[in-house]
RNA sequence: GGCCCCUUCGUCUAGUGGUCCAGGACGUCUGGUUCUCAUCCAGAAAAUCGCGGGUUCGACUCCCGCAGGGGUCACCA
C-alpha cells in the first residue's frame, strides 16, 4: 500500500479549466497511470472570495470529456475522503494544533492594515518583505479570530525536482506564512501538505508559481516531522505573444470549447503532452497508450512554451485521419449540418469517407458536407471568378453541360464508369480537366472546394448530379 | 529591489565535448498527385545555438560574468 504511486490533480474552483491546467493534470495522471498507481482529484475551495459557482462541475467535466479518469474524487468519493478543502476543516485544525502545541504556530497579532504598512516599508526600501522580522514576542492566545501562522525555522535548503532538478535556495526564502486564516479556513499553504499526508500523495505535480514557496513547505514538513513527496514543478504554458501566462484573452478557450469544437481529447491530451515534452525521438504524434508507456518528468522542458493552435489543428487532423469509419462516424453523430437529418446513414458513412482526409475538426462537418444533403443556391461568382470558366461565353457552357448530361444519363455511376466517361468527355470536347473537372463541380455542387469530382459525384447519385446539372442549364 | 527559474529556426523542439558549417515537426513558399479544397509525395527558405569572457587540441554542450524574459515576495491558489 504505502509504495503505491498516487498523484493528484488539485484545482480551486475559481474559474474555467484551460490548457495550462489541464497539462498539469494530464501529467499528474501519466505518471499514475504509467505506474500503475491512483490518480485522485481533489478541489481546493479554501478561498470563500473567490469561489466561482459551477467551476468545479466545470473542471469535473473538463476531466471527465478528456479521459482524464480519477480513483476518488468528490463525486465518487474514496477512502481518504472528503476531496473537498471546505469539507475537511477539522482535519486543519488538529494539524494546526499539533503545532501550537510544539510551540511552532503562533497568533498574528496584527491587523491587515498594519502588515501592509511593514509591507511598503519594505517595498521602499527595496527588501523583501519578511513577517518573520515582526514576530510578536509575546503572541496573544489563539482564539480563531485572527490568523494562526507558522513560526519558521529559517535555512537553507538543496532538494531535487522532477522536472527542474536540483535547486537550492537560501534561508531568507523562509518566512512565518498564515497556516489558518481569521476566517477559520486553511491557506494552501497548509491545507495540501495535510491533504497530501492524508491521502497518501507520493507525487505532488504543480505549476511554477508554487516553485518559490516550496522552500517553506519543505520547513513546514519538518516541523510535522514529516518527509516530503516527490516534487516536480512544471513550467507555464504562454500566451502567443510569449511572454505572459496564457490566459483566456490569448483566444485560450477553456478545454470545454475545443470538446465541442470537435477536437479529439487524444489530439489535445497529444498538443499538450508536447507543449514541453518530447520522448527524444522525432515522433510527433502520439496515442493515448504510448504517452503512458512514454512519458517522464525528467524529459519535460524547464523553460515556458508558447500555445499554438496551429499545431493543435494540424494534430487533430492527423488524429481525425488516423480513425476509422466506423468510429469516425460515432464521434461526428451531432456535427451534421441540420440538413443532414433525413439522410441514412449508409448516404452519411460515404460522405463522411469523402471529407476525413480534410477534416481539421468535427464542427467543420457542414461547410464541407452541405451541398451533399440540399441543393445550394446557385453561385455566379464560383464562374465568374474563375480563372478558366470565366472566359467560356454562355453558350459554351452550356454545350459542354449538354454533353455531360448526355453522357452520364447513360452511366451506371459507379467509379469506374463515371471514371471513363469523364476521360472521354474530356476527349470529345477538347478541353483540359481545369476547364471541363472544373464546370461540372461548380455545376453538381455549387460549393468552392469538394472532395474529387468523380468520387463526388459517385456519392450524390445519378438522380441527384443530373438534376444540378439540369438546373445550371436552366 | 531580494530570491528562484529560464534563454537552439517565426513556433514546439533534438542535442549531455568531436559523428552539428546544428536534425525533426508545425507554419510559410515551390512543384507533383486528370478540377477546387484537403491529403499524400518531393523540394526550398528559415537558428552566426541571448551576449561576453574563460577551460579544452576541440564547446550548442563545462565554468564565470552580463543582458533579456518569467515567477515570487497575499488572511489567492
Amino acid at each position: 500500500m504505502s509504495d503505491i504511486v498516487r498523484t493528484r490533480f488539485a484545482p480551486s474552483p475559481t474559474g474555467l479549466l484551460h490548457v495550462g491546467g489541464v497539462r498539469t493534470a494530464l501529467f499528474a495522471w501519466l505518471v499514475a497511470r504509467q505506474k500503475g498507481g491512483e490518480f485522485i482529484l481533489r478541489i481546493e475551495d479554501t478561498d470563500r472570495a473567490r469561489h466561482v459557482e459551477g467551476a468545479e462541475q466545470h473542471i469535473i467535466d473538463s476531466l471527465k470529456a478528456l479521459g482524464l479518469n480519477y480513483d476518488e474524487g468528490p463525486d465518487i468519493g474514496g477512502q481518504y475522503g472528503p476531496y473537498r478543502q471546505s469539507e475537511r476543516l477539522d482535519s486543519y485544525k488538529q494539524w494546526a494544533q499539533k503545532l501550537l502545541d510544539s510551540g511552532r504556530a503562533y497568533a498574528d497579532p496584527f491587523k491587515p492594515e498594519e502588515i501592509q504598512v511593514f509591507r511598503e516599508q519594505a517595498q521602499a526600501e527595496k527588501r523583501p518583505f519578511l513577517y518573520r522580522n515582526h514576530r510578536p514576542e509575546n503572541p496573544p492566545t489563539w482564539d480563531g479570530s485572527m490568523p494562526l501562522r507558522f513560526k519558521s525555522d529559517p535555512k537553507p535548503y538543496t532538494r531535487h525536482d522532477e522536472v527542474m532538478g536540483d535547486l537550492s535556495t537560501g534561508p531568507e526564502t523562509i518566512d512565518d506564512f498564515i497556516l489558518i486564516k481569521s476566517d477559520g479556513y486553511p491557506t494552501y499553504n497548509f491545507a495540501h501538505i495535510v491533504d497530501d499526508t492524508e491521502m497518501h500523495i507520493t507525487h505532488i505535480i504543480r505549476g511554477q508559481e508554487f516553485l518559490s514557496s516550496i522552500p517553506n513547505y519543505l520547513n513546514l514538513y519538518e516541523a510535522l516531522n514529516l518527509s516530503p513527496p516527490t516534487m516536480a514543478t512544471m513550467p507555464h504554458i504562454l500566451g502567443p505573444d510569449g511572454k505572459k501566462k496564457l490566459s483566456k484573452r490569448d483566444g485560450a478557450k477553456d478545454v470545454l470549447d475545443y470538446i465541442r469544437d470537435g477536437f479529439l481529447p487524444e489530439a489535445l491530451l497529444n498538443f499538450i503532452a508536447s507543449l514541453g515534452w518530447n520522448d527524444g525521438t522525432e515522433q510527433e504524434i502520439f496515442s493515448l497508450v504510448n504517452l503512458i508507456e512514454l512519458f517522464s518528468l525528467d524529459r519535460v522542458q524547464h523553460s515556458g512554451a508558447r500555445f499554438d493552435e496551429q499545431r493543435l489543428l494540424w494534430l487533430n487532423g492527423a488524429h481525425i485521419r488516423e480513425l476509422s469509419l466506423d468510429n469516425l462516424y460515432m464521434l461526428s453523430e451531432t456535427y451534421w449540418p441540420a440538413e443532414a437529418a433525413e439522410s441514412d446513414e449508409q448516404y452519411k458513412m460515404q460522405v463522411l469517407k469523402l471529407v476525413q482526409e480534410r477534416l481539421k475538426y468535427l464542427a467543420e462537418l457542414p461547410e464541407l458536407t452541405r451541398f451533399f444533403f440540399i441543393d445550394l443556391p446557385r453561385n455566379p461568382e464560383l464562374i465568374s471568378g474563375h480563372k478558366q470558366l470565366s472566359k467560356l461565353s454562355a453558350e459554351e457552357i452550356k454545350e459542354l453541360l449538354n454533353q455531360t448530361k448526355q453522357s452520364l444519363e447513360q452511366s451506371d455511376f459507379s467509379l469506374e464508369d463515371l471514371t471513363n466517361r469523364l476521360n472521354d468527355l474530356l476527349e470529345t470536347t477538347e478541353q483540359k480537366p481545369a476547364v471541363l473537372f472544373s464546370l461540372i463541380r461548380v455545376a453538381t455542387t455549387q460549393a468552392p472546394f469538394s472532395p474529387a469530382l468523380a468520387d463526388t459525384l459517385v456519392v450524390l447519385g445519378k438522380k441527384l448530379s443530373l438534376a444540378r446539372i439540369e438546373q445550371q442549364l436552366a
